[in-house]
DNA sequence: GGTTAGCACTTAGGTATGTCGAGTGCTAAC
DNA sequence: GTTAGCACTCGACATACCTAAGTGCTAACC
């Protein structure tokens, strides 16, 4: 029984399962595809990757399906990169064109995705590291709340709504916005915390409540902002696989709806942070999604923003790697200097 | 045969299809309802109420289910109002306290209309026709690419990255900025197109260029802008009930991620400004929810903003319609005066 | 006229049964 | 290590049958 021989055929039951979604027995394989050997030598074969906890068979006459390990090696070890098609890249290609906004890069980027891999695409908003401050504002929207407004120099705007523990007139919020605003601008949001500290004792002591409130605002923007939110799209493609996904749908939308269980997800996959990472089945933290897979990868200059794909155990991994690693690249370019 | 036992029966069928999910026919109709007449007497009764096409029959010996048309007569005519539950009541009070940033409101609310109805639940954007212009920013991110920020008093803020045709030094954006700002500030974003053009008018003719670029952005900001957003939450609700949708989610999944296609259904729904408006079944423009109903009312100052909820034509109206009624009141109240 | 009882008729759904085919594991021979 | 052959297992499918629910209709009843 030789060892290499075993991989191929394990390579086969892979990609004719995901092909024809039905487990697939010792004869088909030796006919689909030309191995020299017989369909007995075959089953021997097979008993030993079943040994292995690498494929596992339905019922007793039934052919064999690989398992979650047995998906593992397969992308891992077997699987070949492929290449995307010619229409694909083109439909790529469009897209860079009618860049707009950050919201509108994403809202698009994860709808094509979506619709190349036939699945379920998620974007995290990216976290602009080297960003600096632009611009603040305040607005007084009722006694004791005011409106924030951060805008980095790369784009980036964040609001909220923050409360103040005593009441200012207009003119007082204004001047603290140029207070902050003279002080601050410029600042690199990563040292924003520090700063915002001189910032506040350099305040009218009367001022000071409202002040160490708003900077604890700012601080909140800059720090927790966009990345801890996502977009999605192809939410009914996952309806349209519904034999892949046995028991419901259910719990895999709760999932995608929960958001933070899809970032958690998304920011523990990635410890390659230079390829594309797979999460199989039970490998997922998460127990709603034991018969999913997360194709994933880092986009943007750290790499720490996170594209992916959500689709049944059963996918074709190959071809969703590389759409995902193609779109990945694709947004790090549009995003980047 | 009395018309208004007609209608009881028809009440009775609805309710008991509702609950049971099962055809109803007309000895258990007798059973558990205390109509003081024989079966017999039901089922001409339900004969006649099939002709009217109110009711249909699955097959020959099965009970009856309502049509939509069956359903229409029962909200229009017959159902009552249900009370919300004092828990319910206590939940929509314990969601006010938390109140926050406007998306933190939406957000919240979506997901407890999807909870309260265990349905699908949707929340378009308010778009607040008194606001006026608070802050408009400029930022230069690269040689002709400027994001424009525009802040309403409201707590509004919108963001776009607008092309200028002209290559323009740093400072003579934040010219332009102060040009504008000191123009527009405190105009109501419904003047803001005809006061741009005055403003452009009175640029330096070297800039105008840019100018009217910046001008054309800030008046899609003001108007196009989130107003055509919306949010929803509890699509897990969906794949729970999925025996309610014979074919599959799929469509009604499509629908949704479609916001085009539900915005429209919800602005085309709401003839009647004050009350709750349902829309049955087949009554839906889009094909794809020719299995669905969708119970929707306007909020805020004028009601034009529209909060709803979507699931199966058998679908629990008199509870739905009260609790879309009730959160859409609440949400009047927190984001009032 | 509206209401009721009775009855023949229809049909989905469940269950028992048999057959077929795909697939396996094992053994013995190569 | 590979192969052919064979007995065995089970799911999928088809058939037949029965039951329960429910209808529509007719004739009697109030």
């Amino acid at each position: 029984m030789s060892e290499p021989r075993k991989l191929e055929v394990l390579r086969a039951i892979v990609e004719d399962y995901v092909h024809s979604r039905e487990p697939v027995g010792s004869k088909a394989l030796v006919e689909r595809h030309h191995l020299g050997v017989s369909s007995a030598t075959i089953r021997n074969d097979m008993a030993a990757l079943e040994d292995e906890g690498l494929i596992t068979a339905p019922h007793t006459s039934a052919g064999r399906i690989p398992t979650d390990k047995g998906y593992r090696l397969f992308v891992d070890q077997i699987s070949a990169v492929k290449p995307l098609s010619a229409a694909e890249r083109r439909a790529i290609q469009a897209l860079l064109e009618g860049s707009d906004d950050l919201d509108d890069v994403l809202d698009r980027t994860v709808r094509l995705l979506a619709q190349l891999t036939n699945q379920v695409a998620v974007v995290q908003y990216p976290l602009l590291g080297r960003a600096r401050v632009r611009h603040i504002e305040f607005v007084l929207l009722a006694p004791r709340k005011v409106l924030s407004v951060l805008i980095a120099d790369t784009g980036k705007v964040e609001q909220r709504i923050i409360d103040i523990a005593q009441d200012l007139p207009d003119d007082a919020v204004a001047e603290l916005r140029g207070h902050f605003l003279g002080s601050l601008s410029g600042t690199p949001l990563t040292l924003l915390p520090q700063n915002l500290q001189a910032v506040v004792a350099s305040c009218q002591p009367l001022r000071r409540p409202a002040a160490q409130a708003l900077a604890r605002g700012l601080e909140a923007l800059a720090a927790s902002s966009r990345e801890d939110r996502m977009v999605m799209a192809g939410t009914a493609n996952l309806a349209r696989s519904n034999v892949d996904f046995p028991l419901s749908i259910g719990p895999v939308l709760e999932a995608l709806e929960e958001q933070v269980v899809m970032l958690r997800l998304l920011s523990e996959m990635a410890q390659d942070p230079r390829g594309v990472t797979v999460s199989i089945g039970r490998e997922n933290p998460y127990d709603g999604l034991a018969e999913a897979s997360v194709v994933a990868t880092g986009y943007g200059p750290d790499a720490t923003a996170k594209v992916g794909v959500l689709g049944p155990t059963r996918m074709d991994y190959p071809t969703t790697m590389a759409a995902v690693r193609a779109v990945a690249r694709y947004l790090s370019r549009i995003l980047g200097p």
